[in-house]
DNA sequence: GTGAAAGCGCTAACAA
DNA sequence: TTGTTAGCGCTTTCAC
């Protein structure tokens, strides 16, 4: 059918386990070396990856399987998968639970049916315990995008969620605001839930209260609502938004009661989605390294898959705070009161 | 090693064909069957892909490069591809041009060594004629999203960026506007060139003069800059953006010109990204079929695979006009001013 | 360094 | 229907 290395041989004058030593690299007499090369061009050569991966029992191959596809954030941790591996001679095939109408854990069977030879598990939802127990077992090399649960037994990497929203309260307590509000994500989500620890913490270590947290959708229209019902106490200067969609909605609910941005309240968000610095005012928010997070799972999988090193680690990449229009100091008014209060304890 | 056929056919009194013809589907005899059946689950068998297809001369591998992986509407027309693949038994793995350095038509190498049996070509820039060439002259299954450049030879799907636009212009010809400007496109990017072509031919069937087209980059800025520019001269009644992007910034702009969308002014936009009903006005904008569009390519792609049918389409997917807040009828003293033109001409 | 030979796990004639 | 046999195109001992 096609050219396989009996025909190079055979145009060669050499042999088969010769040419394939050529083609990986092996010492081969120079003589022999130009012979195959001439051949190669001469009949349009191309390798058989597949029977290279039959008898090589490697895909080259890694396999990613991301929670939501569609999702905005994913393409750019795509991106970095896709640069890190390429460049490392794998390919990146992909997997998505939707249309995989099998069970769960289905995953191992790719590796078993030679599909892959290593897997990264994207997911911003909580793993089950049940799944995470699969993956620590397993023999197979798998990295975890996403919170890991506290296993040390599964390699993983997250983005520091809990950091990235202590940076804001501390931001905004140096710029003299006291009594702030929390628009938190949804709990099934685990940055979520940490970037809402973090809020707490932040707060309890200047010694506020941070019991002014809203349970939102993460929507226009949840930031929205949630900042409209804030705003009836006058003496919250900040809201700190979980995500960039729902700070656009709070954006709005201050515009729509009159309220400026920032000299009357502040706003500040996280993700940094395109869009933030191109809203009126422009975003107070955290950047996520979305690219990173693919470049560095990638990395991390590699490494597994070639030394097969046992080292389990679960790295956390540090976000951005980027400080734009959206926020600023707090308002002498409410300085003031804060102050009196202060006194008066 | 692992657990082959082989194995099996021994567990199960059987022969290797006959295992293989199980696992294929053919017919076997019940009882050789429920015996297989058992022996497989017994001993925990599991197919080698490679080993199939190195024999088969078939991946069930689809391949798929995009331009720009990390672009927030590949990400959909990812999904939509992965989708219908997935039900249809294949896998789809992913190449992008960037992260490639060997030389732009390698793609055809990913055919000869066996790695894909089809690919998707997605791309929102114009291809140039010599790729157009080879993908047309080459013998294997290629679906291209995007432009085909007018090449019948070449199968792909794109969205019909010309009626969109022509129905935006059709909606604001009804509404009462006369002068109507347009903000075009990087002309790089063939779908920013068929949307203008829309302008002008929409415009053309009203008489109506379509050379207020200013160029931008597809940015808030740019659509802030231009728009500012085009607030001048206070006869124009209406602003097609020819993205979401540019039509934030123009919303800007009108905001910071004192000017009130709709009423002094319409804006509508195009794409109907994620954020397009959550802007203060809601955008009209067109909707962007992407997840079909993926569907559309995979779905015609694996016809050409399976059937090998030569048979060569170019499928326009329609857009959908959608109307918001950010667009209404033309402020009445222009009607005014335009009807006086007329009559005066 | 090189060639001969064995075999990776599977499918697909072919003959029974 | 089934088993036997011959490959698919490659890597990898092993002896030279």
């Amino acid at each position: 059918m096609s050219v396989t290395i009996i025909d190079i041989a055979k145009d060669s004058n050499t042999s088969k386990s010769t040419v394939s030593r050529y083609l990986n690299g092996s010492k081969v007499k120079p003589v022999a070396a130009k012979a195959i090369e001439a051949s190669i061009k001469k009949l349009d050569y191309h390798q058989n990856v597949n029977a290279k991966r039959l008898v090589t029992q490697k895909s080259h191959t890694i396999g990613v399987i991301l929670d939501d596809i569609s999702n905005v954030y994913f393409s750019e941790i795509l991106s970095g998968i896709q640069s890190v591996a390429g460049n490392q001679g794998y390919v990146s095939t992909f997997y998505s639970r939707a249309s995989d109408h099998k069970r769960e854990t289905d995953f191992l069977s790719l590796f078993r049916e030679g599909h892959i030879d290593g897997l990264i598990l994207g997911t911003f939802q909580k793993r089950t315990p049940q799944e995470l127990e699969i993956i620590a077992k397993s023999e197979f090399p798998i990295v975890l995008i996403g919170d890991n649960c506290g296993s040390n037994r599964i390699n993983s990497v997250d983005v520091d969620n809990k950091q990235g929203t202590m940076d804001e309260v501390e931001y905004l307590y140096n710029h003299g605001h006291r009594k702030i509000a929390y628009l938190r994500g949804p709990l099934k989500i685990s940055g979520a839930e940490f970037r809402a620890q973090g809020f707490i913490e932040g707060m309890h270590k200047h010694g506020l209260d941070s019991s002014l947290i809203l349970d939102i959708e993460w929507t226009v229209d949840g930031g929205h609502n949630a900042a409209l019902q804030i705003l009836q106490d006058a003496s919250v200067t900040a809201i700190i938004c979980s995500n960039d969609y729902c700070a656009y909605g709070a954006l709005n609910a201050c515009r729509q009661s009159g309220l400026r941005v920032p000299e009357d309240i502040s706003i500040v968000a996280f993700d940094d989605g395109p869009l933030a610095k191109f809203s009126i005012p422009a975003l107070t928010t955290v950047k996520q390294p979305f690219k990173q997070l693919g470049e560095t799972a990638a990395r991390q999988l590699i490494g597994m898959i070639q030394e097969e090193s046992p080292v389990k680690a679960s790295i956390l990449l540090q976000s951005q705070f980027i400080v734009r229009a959206s926020s600023g100091a707090a308002p002498a008014q409410t300085n003031l009161e804060n102050k009196g209060e202060t006194y008066g304890s």
